[in-house]
RNA sequence: GCGGGCAUGGCGGAAUCGGUAGACGCAAGGGACUUAAAAUCCCUCGGCCUUAGUGCUGUCCGGGUUCAAGUCCCGGUGCCCGCACCA
């Protein structure tokens, strides 16, 4: 029997055209929907021209988990839009003299095209993009809550400046010292910006953390990180003569339980001390312009040499009476951590140390090893001594009350202790600053303010919003075109009406995307939310992207829920319920740095005496293999989607993406992986046309036996496992055994069924068309049909197993002897102990190991294992 | 430096709470069908063996706990990731 081989190319676009028609994926988010919801969202692309495999993994799980709640009876909503604010617009703009707002929509054009061509079950009549003023016009209306509301400020800051894009960035934004997109150094400059206040939330987003149990715990533990508690002492150091209007200053220390061993004070060439030092005296003045030059990157401060300046001033000890400690303005101390300002410990902190030994200061040590009897500070002269958490230390120099304590309790103790003599008090410090978010760019969301000569920062009149970009804008020179627009700038102030200039700044792109999954719920109203729906379909059940985002993105969304909520747009704190951070798609990279790189496309792969080469199509040069790594444009190791749907189909590729790897591991892309999977496709495909005539009848009788129950319970579990593992995102293992199934029922002939073999084959593939239908719908709608079905799979509720059916009616339990797999045992499941026990021992083999003797011990795990101990 | 993760055949990976290690896929080898190829189907596929056996050995290395360890504990090695002059 010969049968037409499935041919995707004609059948995809066929079934995407009825799903469309029959506006299958639309979402009823109304109060009054009575189904349970359920949203899954991934997270959306940037326009940036094609989507490539990465889109393709990340949008082919989130489709597995919407379709198949959907069988499942909720209401789904799977939205999808674009983050299409930023730098790559501007960029091209002035590369290819386009505008940003045309190459962004006909990138957006071509990227729906593609992601329709993939049968992915969104809802595309939700669809927006950051940049329609539609969006943004909401997002200044959230701005403008949150100025009301004190989330947000102004204030002069010290901020990163990227050269090349010659703007500000985010800490965040700033990579070993380089501008995340840019890579160029950043420089350090004094601007006004806006900051929104996440520092406020540092404990709450903190201690949310804990509840989030459907999250990584990687990711989890990189915000907590992030975010950045300590516990440590404040204390105040008081000058011996004051100085500039300052009779001493305050430190923040960790480490209370080294401050005998205090032999100098260090404060940042910024701290307000500092300053007034500098306007009397041109060396240190000198000295902290110097200091502010030396970049951030991570090589430079790693080989920056600790430099001081002594001011000559000098504080009290203050546990030694008479004891004085020089203070120093020095580069290692930074201005915004803390209170600008420590006292340094040598003995006990590596920094200290080569700062003391440079400068000629005393080391003393605190503590030292239990069982040091040397000299203690012979001890830690040459290198710090730093103790490991858990090892006990001898104390020298302490407080009473210290003496006895080890680790963070010596730190309790210390601080406790100077709480009692008024010394300081315990302080709790955050890593996380806030978000600066303005940014000198043209593509953008434009901050809804005014400036005005006598009113001061006005904010924009609601019902002028949106603050709209204009169109007329050039990039024939760096910097912000909006600075320089001629009449956009130019304006009335909203409140006493007088000329007045604009705020030119636009809002970071993270901003964009930090709330554009509650616009998705009520996509077009005139408000940012509808407070009841969103609180109905918030959290995201189910949100999936790329674990760059674990920090940046996760966090302020995370922020923007809880100023939201402040703001009366919703009472939902934590944004996402469960998240998913998929792992990347890689491939094989062709050439080096030399000869450069080709992409596989360009190249002909063979075998030649069992090693792998590359030959160019050009000109059959061969070319190096080189390592396996993400898949880049400057490594040019990309396959493009659009090809492997071409050849394959969109089936085939959804299915390779989920089949090999674990979903939270790196796959990789090879082209034998992508023909093994579309060999499946042609295997189900020939499945249901050698069964097509024989099930078309057939009708399941109420009970069956022998091979037919065989075939049933198979059915009924792989039913039962396929569901949980999708629940459980396990696609991979979902997959596995969708190809165990296939064999088992392609293992059946039709030629030989008789009438109770035809009906469970019946029940078979059609759980086996349902159970592929989430990963590859277009072939599932292909094969229903042919199976008879008149609606469509995608509409077809999820069946359900027979409780019964999805069990064994014999166990087979493997016997040990001494641990050992010596035989198995046919059992009844419902067997006792006594019963398991007394068969094994019958068994032949356990016989002849026994060699007439009792066995000392036998170990009965019902339904898992007998061990026989002898 | 600090914090975290991972290690299983030629490869990607399975293995629920400690209970048959290697499911499933890829690659490879052999065979069938065919004039031939493609497609398809069948078989083999961790290592070792004078005993081919429900034989021995085997989940990075060394110890331990247990009737039983890929899984738990202690020590080490290698790789990966995040943060990092944060006091």
């Amino acid at each position: 029997m010969t049968t037409e081989r499935y041919n995707p190319r004609e059948a995809e676009p066929r079934w995407q055209k009825k799903w469309d028609e029959e506006r299958l994926f639309e979402t009823d988010t109304g109060v009054s929907n009575t189904k349970p919801p359920y949203y899954v969202l991934e997270m959306f692309p940037y326009p940036s021209g094609r989507i490539h495999m990465g889109h393709v993994r990340n949008y082919a799980m989130g489709d597995v988990v919407a379709r198949y709640k959907r069988a499942k009876g909720y209401e789904v909503l799977h939205p999808m839009g674009w983050d299409a604010f930023g730098m790559p617009a501007e960029n091209a703009a002035m590369q290819n003299k386009t505008h940003p707002k045309g190459w962004t929509y006909d990138n957006i054009a071509a990227m729906r095209k593609q992601l329709k061509s993939m049968g992915l079950s969104l809802d595309w009549s939700r669809e927006f993009a950051t940049c329609d003023p539609e969006y943004y016009a909401q997002q200044q209306k959230l701005f403008l809550d949150f100025l009301k509301h004190d989330l947000v400020y102004r204030k002069s800051a010290k901020v990163n400046w990227d050269p090349v894009d010659m703007t500000v960035l985010a800490n965040e934004q700033v990579i070993d010292g380089k501008g995340w997109r840019s890579g160029a150094e950043v420089e350090q400059r004094e601007l006004t910006q806006w900051f929104f206040k996440i520092s406020d939330f540092s404990e709450e987003l903190l201690e949310a953390i804990d509840g989030l149990d459907e999250w990584p715990a990687k990711v989890k533990l990189m915000q907590a990180n992030w975010i950045g508690k300590s516990r440590g002492l404040q204390m105040k150091f008081d000058l011996t003569e004051p100085a500039v209007g300052f009779d001493g200053f305050e430190i923040y220390t960790t480490r209370p339980d080294t401050l005998a061993g205090a032999s100098f004070m260090a404060i940042a060439p910024e701290h307000p001390l500092a300053v007034a030092l500098a306007k009397e005296n041109p060396e240190l003045a000198e000295f902290n312009k110097e200091v502010r030059k030396t970049g951030t990157s991570a090589e430079e401060l790693e080989t920056a040499e600790k430099q001081g300046f002594d001011t000559g001033l000098k504080v009290r000890h203050p546990l030694y009476d008479g004891k004085t400690l020089p203070v120093f303005v020095a580069n290692f101390i930074l201005m915004d951590y803390g209170t600008g300002a420590i006292f340094g410990c040598p003995a006990h902190d590596q920094r200290d140390h080569d700062f003391a030994s440079k400068y000629g200061l005393p080391i003393i040590a605190t503590f030292v090893p239990s069982d040091c009897d040397d000299e203690p500070d012979a001890f830690v002269s040459s290198e710090p001594y730093v103790p490991l958490k858990s090892e006990t230390v001898k104390w020298i120099n302490q407080p009473a009350s210290v003496a006895t304590a080890t680790g963070q309790e010596a730190i309790e103790a210390t601080i406790d202790w100077a709480e009692q003599n008024t010394l300081g008090e315990g302080k709790v410090q955050y890593r996380l600053r806030d978000w600066g978010i303005s940014r000198q760019r043209y593509w953008g969301c434009p901050i809804p303010v005014v400036h005005c000569p006598s009113c001061g920062v006005v904010p924009e009149k609601e019902e002028n919003l949106p603050v709209q970009l204009p169109d007329d804008v050039t990039f024939d020179v760096p910097g912000n075109p909006l600075d320089r627009h001629p009449t956009w700038r130019d304006v009335a102030c909203p409140e006493c009406g007088e000329p007045a200039k604009r705020e030119t700044d636009t809002m970071d792109t993270f901003v964009d995307s930090s709330w554009y999954f509650a616009r998705f719920i009520t996509p077009h109203e005139k408000t940012p939310t509808v407070p009841e729906q969103a609180n109905r379909w918030l959290p995201v059940d189910q949100y999936i992207g790329g674990i760059e985002h674990a920090i940046l993105h996760l966090l302020y969304s995370r922020f923007f829920s809880r100023a939201m909520s402040i703001a009366g747009h919703m009472e939902i704190k934590e944004p996402f319920k469960g998240l998913f951070t998929q792992g990347m798609v890689v491939h094989e990279t062709y050439g080096n740095k030399d000869i450069g790189w080709f992409q596989p496309a360009e190249l002909l792969l063979e075998e030649v005496d069992g090693k792998r080469i590359a030959k160019r199509l050009d000109n059959g040069e061969i070319v190096p293999i080189g390592s396996i790594e993400k898949m880049s444009k400057s490594k040019r190791n990309t396959v493009d989607p659009d090809d492997i749907m071409q050849t394959y189909g969109a089936d085939t590729a959804r299915w390779f993406m989920l089949s090999d790897s674990p979903p939270d591991r790196d796959v990789e892309w090879t082209d034998a992986g992508a023909e093994g999977a579309h060999r499946f496709v042609q295997r189900i495909w020939r499945l249901v046309q050698n069964w097509q005539d024989v099930l078309s009848e057939t009708s399941m009788p109420e009970t069956v036996s022998g091979k037919a129950q065989d075939i049933r319970k198979a059915s009924h579990k792989t039913l039962k496992a396929v569901g949980e593992d999708i629940e459980k995102l396990a696609f991979n293992r979902a997959i596995a055994r969708l190809y165990e199934y296939c064999n088992t029922l392609s293992g059946v002939k039709p030629d030989q069924a008789d009438p109770e073999v035809a009906s469970v084959m019946k029940e078979g593939v059609s759980f086996h068309i349902q159970c592929i239908a989430p990963m590859m719908p277009h072939l599932a709608e292909e094969c229903w049909r042919s199976l008879g079905y008149e609606t469509l799979v995608s509409a077809t509720p999820w069946p359900e197993y027979d409780p019964a059916l999805a069990v064994d009616d014999i166990l087979i339990m493997p016997v040990q002897i001494n641990g050992k797999k010596r035989a198995d045992l046919e059992v009844n499941p419902d067997a006792s102990k006594e019963e398991i026990e007394a068969a094994s021992l019958q068994l032949d083999v356990v016989m002849k190991y026994l060699e007439g003797r009792d066995p000392k011990k036998v170990i009965v795990v019902p339904k898992r294992i007998v061990n026989v101990v002898i």
